[in-house]
DNA sequence: AATGCGTATGAGAATTATTCGCAACTGTAA
DNA sequence: TTACAGTTGCGAATAATTCTCATACGCATT
């Protein structure tokens, strides 16, 4: 999903006020996430962040990921098969289609599901502080 | 959760049906798995097995694991943080709460939230082969 | 603009979870 | 009972991720 100048503009001034200093390698790791439409995981970040910074490591881009993560401008996923894969924090909640010939990533959501996951968790005590739901699914 | 011989020699049954050799390490690993109440990991397996066949090797757990899923007697999940976990199928699909205090994983189904994933994927021209739901919780 | 402190970075080693290669062994159909 | 393809144990190999450490840099404060 594509960003704005704003949105990206934004992200660094959350990055400040969650007391995460804003370095070149991080602004290039989320711009890479930000122009990104698809769910790259962190080799293909370091790919995509190298055609623009070719001096940035690896190790920065995991370390990084984290702590984007952490400031809860993007989110990880980790889906069955492979490492996991980030996308920038949207507006809305999503769950995923895995579609299980092309590896491609669908995005849905589903407030029904969502209000019956509280539901069940709360008959048994529970407060669902997150989850996961992913459909492995074929063509038609 | 328990189960009885006469599951157990079903199993065993499925397997030579499936073209899968009966070994006496498949056997141990089956039924540690059988009699397992918990999720354990290939790791927790192995430590288990030991017991009873000390020298049934980590390598064989891993292949035994795969062996028995694909033949369809046993089920990997892999939760966030750490290796997949295992444990046999039961005849009521279900998926899972995890108690993000304790790590413990509670069972629970939903048919209306199947019911659910079905319309959104066939919405979206997909047909749901197998899914993942995972409710990360803390107790109220 | 210069300083100082504490955090971030790059490079490569280390870790974790899992798979592989291979020689020796064994289940099973004939 | 034999034959052979499938299975095992062992250690090495892989993949994804994290750690170590010396150096570099962000940024709040002068």
């Amino acid at each position: 999903m594509q960003l704005s100048q704003q949105d990206h503009t934004n992200m660094e001034a959350n990055l400040r006020s969650a007391n995460v200093r804003v370095t070149p390698q991080r602004i290039a790791i989320l711009a890479v996430l930000s122009r990104a439409d698809d769910h790259p995981d962190a080799e293909e970040v370091h790919q995509r962040v190298r055609q623009i910074s070719p001096s940035v490591s690896l190790a920065t881009v995991y370390r990084t990921l984290s702590v984007l993560e952490e400031a809860g401008v993007i989110q990880r996923h980790s889906f069955e098969g492979g490492g996991a894969r980030f996308e920038t924090t949207q507006q809305d909640h999503h769950d995923h289609i895995v579609d299980l010939q092309t590896g491609q990533v669908i995005e849905f959501n589903s407030p029904q599901i969502e209000r019956l996951q509280n539901e069940i968790a709360a008959q048994l005590g529970y407060k669902v502080i997150h989850h996961r739901l992913e459909l492995y699914c074929e063509k038609i």
